[in-house]
DNA sequence: AATGAATGAGTCTTCATTCAT
DNA sequence: TATGAATGAAGACTCATTCAT
């Protein structure tokens, strides 16, 4: 049982390659989360992104490379986001605790949808979703603990679980091509409010 | 009554040929669940049934078509499962409905690994998909209005969307390989009994 | 540094399919000998087997593969031929000798250039090949240490491979595609017979 | 003089070039002694060498032509180095010549490997290669003639064959691995001034 | 001249599907 | 009917070579 260290992606050392390589990662996304992973083809990718196939191999050795650095680059826009949500939560009632993480989601909207579909299907992802998942559940976690002194470890571990798969309501919904997918999320913001007060309130 | 396009599964005329259709579909749906739907080969599947895959191909005349029949196998035995929910609903709280519709969910678990995988790679199942999504949502704005006169049906349809979207927590949980999945849906249970109590107050 | 396993040659289970490996193995053989192996594509070999690009994956996982087949092949039959040379070795004079190692070279000339072809670019091949020479040398040192008692093993060991090395002129004369081998061949008989009067005379 | 078709190595300008073109061609020489012609890219090479892809493609137009010029360096310096032995041979004992000739194998034995490695892959030098073959061999055959009047033209060309061919278990000796080659080259000394003693004597 | 990004034809390999036995 | 060999289109990836900077 060896760990798998494979080639990751090239940095592009002119100006005229970093643009390129944001190109390359924007098609793959798009199209991974429009295809899946598996049947979206490098080929496609590179066409997408007005790019020879050669040029997407030069800065991703690999399709599992591509897929890793759409992910990191995922990751980092997450945590990015989830600071300024963290910044902002610290005396918030439920309710507008509810709207911060809902906001945040929306606002991470776009990449999620491909980051989803590489999840299952890629080796290297699959096990660092994981402990991406366990930070953000923390990072609710102490928020809702913040909130409410109360809520032992455990509750609000519990707690955060519920309130990171309520979240996850909300990309759902923009998946659902509903005609009218605003009025839902401001149902799902109820929702949610709905479970955070109560946590609050035990 | 659908617009057929695809060859579909050929009928097992004798008994011993119901158990094999029984055990090529399980074969699928195991290993659908486990690596995706393209990550699965078609020999992969009559081997683990431990068939030809000649045999294989015997029954259903291409990947598709397996994918399909596992569908709508799925689709049966939700259909029938919620019925019997259907039949428990009239009268109850909120808490006591929340329950019913956790535990309709609970039930389906196995299959729906599978059928996940599957409805974003086949395109047959794409669109069959959808229907069958919106009649669960139906089904459960009739519940709800049945439980609460008062409710538009806009209003209910709205209410049914987050129900079917929480309901959709319990197969995660699973996913999650927590090591106390019991606690989360206990904890789901009173999520989704808040919410339909909140709706069946309005 | 982890040993490589690589997945070997499928048996093939029905008749026809030894013929199909048998024909695959000598295209291969051919091709590898006349162009080289990285030089020789899968799709050649197929070719002029006569067989699908298919057909040659199906019994050969990989063009590592198929090269240590062949290497096999040439491995058992030269192990076979040389067992006749040790038969026939004792007792006999030098003149002798020499033409029984020139005899055994000639036989195996056919796989033999295809197995050189290999043994510098197939990695798994450039290990096994050495352990095979010295086998080879092993024999041949034994042969010389019967003939003549007063030969210490170091002494037999040398003359071994000086034997072996002259031996390999063989098949290097017919490389050279000169229009008259047979005298030269004639005149390595000489040489050979020579060295190893030498050495019986020691 | 020589049917050119391919575009050749461009002649550096400027001393700094001449370094230049040097280092490329023993990174060249090295990479394909290692790894065959075919298996080296033309990137490898630049990297080795310290320079760029484009650097390298400015004084060789391409792979074929840095392979000829790693030839022609290798031509050259054999025939400058068999121009002492014929100086040094005339009037010497079998046992000398044999020294002389072994020695001269001993002193090029740095671009033999790589040039090997050329001959099979390289079209362009498999038919460069029987000529200066041919021309070594012409003038053993002299230097054979020299020493024994008695030698007929065919006899003597016979024999340079043989000879040159018993030079060609040098090399091979050191690609062997040996831990004691120094005696198995004494041992190559002793066989081939056997076989010269043996033709000068007829 | 020097650099390294861009190109795309060509390779190995996979796998759904067909078909002879 | 059951079997598994045969097929070939399609996909990931490489690398000699070109070209803009």
């Amino acid at each position: 049982m060896s760990i798998e260290i494979l080639p990751t992606a090239k940095e592009p050392k002119r100006e005229r390659g970093k643009q390129r390589v944001a190109a390359l990662i924007d098609a793959g996304a798009e199209l991974f989360a429009e295809k899946g992973y598996e049947a979206t083809t490098m080929t496609e990718i590179a066409q997408r992104a007005g790019a020879a196939i050669g040029s997407l191999y030069q800065f991703f050795p690999s399709k599992e490379a591509l897929a890793e650095a759409l992910f990191n680059r995922y990751a980092e826009r997450a945590a990015a986001s989830f600071a300024r949500v963290e910044e902002l939560a610290p005396g918030r009632p439920a309710r507008e605790l509810a709207d911060l993480l809902i906001d945040y989601k929306l606002a991470l909207r776009t990449d999620r949808d491909a980051t989803i579909a590489l999840s299952s299907s890629v080796a290297g992802i699959v096990e660092r979703r994981k402990p991406l998942g366990d930070a953000l559940r923390g990072r609710i976690a102490s928020i809702l603990r913040a909130a409410n002194r109360a809520l032992s470890e455990d509750e609000a571990a519990a707690a955060a679980v519920i309130v990171s798969q309520v979240m996850k309501i909300v990309p759902a919904l923009a998946a659902t091509e509903n005609e009218r997918p605003l009025p839902l999320i401001g149902e799902t913001r109820k929702l949610l409010a709905l479970y955070i007060g109560e946590v609050l309130r035990t």
